[in-house]
DNA sequence: CGCCTATCGCGAAACGTTTCGCTCTTTTCT
DNA sequence: AGAAAAGAGCGAAACGTTTCGCGATAGGCG
């Protein structure tokens, strides 16, 4: 049905390979030029991109791989890395996980990743649940690059390319501003121990409190196994009483949790507790949270940009060197802090 | 580098025909069975789907093309989507538009699915910008099973499927709760006039108010050109001071935008000013907003299904007739609403 | 004028599958 | 036992590209 090179060879007399080679931007006379655009123009004439990339070894798609889309967070880099990539003119596979528990997410990223390569992506973008990177050891066999995002796997640091933030200099920026409005038993909240954005931000609280020369009350420090929004509820509601005056909540679903309870205790905020969060949907009407935001178009922009760079390096069978890339975050102030 | 067919030829002494079939799941001697196994095994052989794709004239791949990823409702659809379709073993083409404008949406959706078709999809899911289908006739001329979700395009009904929510239903259900108590004043925010769920939005609104035999007030009633938080905070600045007592808003956009609006005026809900809205964010702490809510993981799985489904009906060769399935939305009660 | 070099075009093989039509073997039925 | 039917396997062609190596044509130069 559709037109093929081979009928537009027969409608310009020229031979395949010429045809082929116009088509990829080869040199061609003059005449002959004009022919083959003529006769692209009536056959109506597009590469079949399946035996482009049969021949090329290629599958011009990349994964586009995150253990859920479920957060704002997830929702804006996916839409940033799905246009970028897309104006690079590379499809993007998406595969967001539906577990919810630990264990089972890091199996399903497995069988993701399998499924990537079996569809044949030319690389993976991936903010990873297996910390140790043993998913992504058959893609890196197979010279597929490889983007980490939000969280890098120091095994494999020579390897993949990383975009993160400074988990450390953000979770500092938001300490300290408890911290210099006077607050001193600071409830902290931080998603499980085996968490590498986790510990990071927990470096980061550390080192704003003994930066004051104080050390923080570990009965106050919770690390909460889920880091959803159930998570944060159970972490706030266990340190209620504590004596806290200030709540700092280290991601998007602990902050929810987190003010959920201190709504339902009647505590009124900043007046009888001061909160900051990270990623708290700052877009809602009513009360804003201080709040640590992400860069995350900055994230989707550059984990795009990598990639394709990349895919165009493999192309032209060019070298490219794995890069890291920290991004900062910024706080953004709200009225959810008062001095003490 | 990687095993072929022909490799496990090779070992097993068969014939390239008899390896093809075997793993389609054609019927082979029991000893030889166990040879192509092994061989499969040793090599770590699986096919190549490039090679199977250009054969087959197919991809593997469904495109999923909205017009944004902004909003939770959208975040939801794809989540779902992208996970059934998974499921049944197709890799999820992602394209969400970017412009803000309406007009360059639809020029950018022509141009999604230019892009989808030159990646070879098997199946398109779509939620329209272009509302008389155009960007569909391509697809559609080359017998690409097309998948609607929120809208239904009339002209070309018995072409394609769609899986729409009964928003004249649904908007129904939202003028009742107001109605009901007592209100008749109802500022009531719509999207804009050319867009067909606002339009059957309205149609619920006016049947509802037309079934108590009132006639609403047409200067509360706005179709904004926008349908965004931006649409929602004008419309609600501009019926302001309209002393109406109760706020409808029709979308997750417009109900965004108006309680920034009142909010920013002071106003305290409900005691000043109810307000029904759809899609409001329920998951915020803080006072719930009585909202319709959409039923969007099944929007997602009935679209998944449908599709798949046909994608089977066409490997099989068999016939299919596009389906519509009409789902019903919500209410869900907040306090939001006073009896006047 | 003749040689060297660029430039352009071509034929053919290759990428890794699936499938058609055929042969050969085995089973089933009468 | 013999014929028919069913089951397995095979060779070869096809899907639509890209690319290698070679021949031909034309232009530049001494």
């Amino acid at each position: 049905m559709a037109a093929t090179i081979k009928d537009i060879a027969q409608r310009t007399g020229l031979s395949l390979a010429t045809i082929s080679k116009y088509i990829n931007g080869g040199n061609v006379l003059e005449k002959n030029k004009l022919a083959i655009d003529a006769a692209i123009q009536e056959t109506n004439f597009s590469v079949n991109e399946a035996a482009r990339n049969l021949k090329m070894k290629r599958s011009g798609y990349v994964g586009l791989l995150l253990p859920a889309l479920n957060n704002a967070f997830m929702m804006d880099i996916v839409n940033k890395i799905q246009y970028d990539v897309r104006m690079a003119g590379f499809g993007v596979a998406l595969c967001c996980l539906a577990s919810t528990s630990d264990t089972e997410s890091k199996e399903e990223e497995k069988k993701a990743v399998k499924f990537l390569m079996q569809k044949g992506v030319d690389g993976i973008i991936n903010l990873p649940m297996n910390e140790d990177g043993a998913h992504l050891l058959e893609p890196l066999e197979a010279n597929i690059p490889i983007t980490l995002i939000d969280k890098q796997i120091i095994t494999l640091a020579s390897r993949v390319n990383a975009v993160v933030i400074d988990n450390v200099g953000a979770c500092r920026l938001a300490t300290d501003e408890l911290l210099n409005a006077g607050h001193r038993d600071i409830a902290a909240l931080f998603g499980a121990q085996d968490n590498y954005t986790a510990r990071r931000r927990y470096e980061g609280y550390m080192d704003a409190c003994r930066q004051r020369g104080f050390e923080p009350n570990e009965k106050h420090t919770v690390f909460a196994d889920k880091y959803n929004k159930a998570g944060g509820y159970e972490a706030m509601k266990s340190l209620l009483h504590s004596g806290a005056t200030a709540v700092l909540a280290t991601n998007s679903g602990l902050t929810t949790g987190a003010l959920r309870v201190l709504l339902e205790a009647g505590l009124s905020i900043p007046d009888d507790v001061s909160v900051v969060g990270f990623d708290a949907p700052g877009d809602q009407p009513g009360k804003q949270i201080t709040s640590v935001l992400q860069p995350t178009e900055k994230i989707g922009t550059v984990a795009a940009e990598i990639m394709c760079e990349n895919l165009r390096a493999i192309a032209q069978g060019r070298h490219f060197v794995p890069q890291l890339r920290t991004l900062r975050a910024s706080l953004v102030r709200g009225s959810s802090v008062q001095t003490k």
